[in-house]
RNA sequence: GGAGAGGUGGCAGAGUGGUCGAAUGUACCUGACUCGAAAUCAGGCGUAGGUGCGAGCCUACCGUGGGUUCGAAUCCCACCCUCUCCGCCA
């Protein structure tokens, strides 16, 4: 959510900047329902102070047994329009309410401005991709013979779902693992484990609602046709950045760093036929997220120190990757800034996304209305970051394709070995 | 799922439908007293919004949403949550 008061005085420069990113702000439209709730509002106080006045005095005069059937009447005058007011405002602040809650975050100065992805900028590269003396194969192949099933995902549940059986099951666990242990005694987060259902408010809180309601997937209780809205998260950010939701944190609180270890559900509606084959893009897929909730003046420089908590799993790891700055366009709704962290894949001869890591400033803290209470005593909203620490599915894959080898085995990375019972090398087997 | 109790300011805890945004205690802040501290005394101490250059004034908020009323923390309805007991359950 964007402060209301900056809309209301610097609607051109907020129309400009959200233009960057590709948005078509109606600043008259805006400033119409504006007018008018100005002119509700002040009337409907005008009215209801009146009111208030009026009824005092009324209980003022049968306190002391007297007739108030004067102003009695006098106030029964108020009553018709000070009813079509109070119908009105809460309608039309309502309506100003979804205005806004549809507006993405505005980008930061220092991002570079760009319609889609080709607007991305590369700032840093790490690694170099391995030469292979045989032919490549991908992660579907080269899983097929060490348990990796999309034949079994598809029967139990329908396309974009796996089934791991036997060592490749086991090394996605240490994978997760492995991230999960990093991140928490290696960069300070503290381990979470969270519900992986959440309500309306906390999707409405990070961002995901009112938007972008078909990229995710509701839930109802057995037998109810309909009840209480709820879904599964498609982000462990959500119940980790809503843990602070209407709060007022001690400042010396922060910055608090949470991560946590959680399967992610997306519907991935309009990905229409992209990344089909393969767990590249899957409805269910695990992911270590890092949060972390701080005080204005440092959220930038937590966010370049979260891609670099992303960085080391992946260096650990000796998975050649590239750090991309997102451009203007090719933002996520709440994020300020964003960098994603794109990991190489010899198959694809390309580099692909497997993190992201944002800062969305005040954004989120304004939608959760958490606060902390700043050196002169006063509440000021916090900042929020997110990032993924990383992908856990799409680290698979990496490891998968970056360690094959000609006999189809697939070499552990080394740290990933004391999680794998000392194991060294997954023979394809099965 | 069944039975009961309850949700009020940071916490505790009052509140016959009427000068209640809310007593009182406690915590916290400021000042006085003190060499300093404690104790004591005085004052201050919620959030959001509107309006004004400003001191300020006004509006809303007592779990949430409706309703009754000139007027609701207080009455009515629905829902949510917490606690106790019973049942079921990993």
């Amino acid at each position: 959510m964007l402060d209301i008061q900056l809309l209301r005085t610097q609607i051109d420069t907020v129309a400009a900047r959200l233009g960057s990113r590709g948005l078509q702000f109606d600043t008259a439209a805006f400033l119409a329902l504006e007018e008018e709730r100005k002119r509700l509002q002040t009337r409907t106080q005008e009215l209801q102070a009146q009111r208030n006045a009026l009824s005092k005095q009324i209980g003022m005069l049968k306190g002391r047994g007297e007739d108030a059937s004067t102003v009695l009447a006098e106030v029964g005058r108020l009553g018709d329009e000070l009813k079509a007011c109070e119908q009105a405002l809460p309608a039309l602040l309502e309506k100003i309410n979804d205005f806004t809650a549809a507006l993405p975050n505005l980008p930061h100065e220092s991002v570079p401005v760009g319609g889609d992805e080709a607007g991305n900028v590369e700032v840093r590269r790490w690694g170099t991709p391995r030469s292979f003396d045989f032919e490549v194969r991908d992660h579907v192949d080269v899983g097929a013979p060490i348990g990796l099933e999309f034949e079994t995902g598809a029967r139990l549940s329908g396309s974009r779902f796996s089934f791991l059986r036997g060592p490749i099951a086991r090394l996605h666990r240490a994978l997760a693992q492995f991230m999960l242990d990093v991140q928490t005694v290696e960069h300070g987060y503290t381990e979470c484990y969270t519900p992986y259902i959440v309500n309306r408010e906390a999707m409405v809180g990070t961002g995901q609602l009112p938007k972008f309601k078909e990229d995710l997937f509701w839930v109802l209780r057995g037998g109810d046709e309909e009840g209480l809205e709820q879904y599964l998260i498609p982000t462990a950010e959500i119940p980790l950045t809503n843990s602070v939701r209407e709060q007022v944190l001690a400042a010396d609180a922060l910055p608090i760093r949470l991560t946590a270890h959680s399967p992610c559900f997306r519907s991935e509606a309009g990905s229409g036929g992209r990344d089909v084959r393969g767990m590249i893009r899957q409805h269910q897929f695990d992911k270590v997220e890092m949060v972390q909730i701080v005080q204005p003046e440092t959220s930038y420089a937590a966010l370049e120190q979260m891609v670099g908590h992303a960085e080391a799993i992946l260096q650990k790891l000796g998975l050649p990757y590239r750090v991309m700055a997102l451009c203007t366009g090719d933002m996520g709704f709440s994020a300020a800034k964003t960098y994603d962290l794109e990991v190489w894949l010899p198959a694809q001869n390309t580099y692909r996304e497997i993190s992201s890591c944002s800062n969305c400033e005040a954004f989120q803290a304004r939608r959760m209305q958490t606060r902390f209470k700043n050196a002169q005593g006063k509440n000021e909203l916090v900042h929020t970051l997110n990032g993924s620490g990383l992908a856990v599915g799409r680290a698979l894959v990496a490891v998968i394709e970056n360690y094959q080898q000609a006999d189809g085995s697939v070499v552990v990375p080394e740290v990933l070995r004391p999680y794998m019972g000392g194991l060294e090398v997954i023979e394809a087997v099965l």
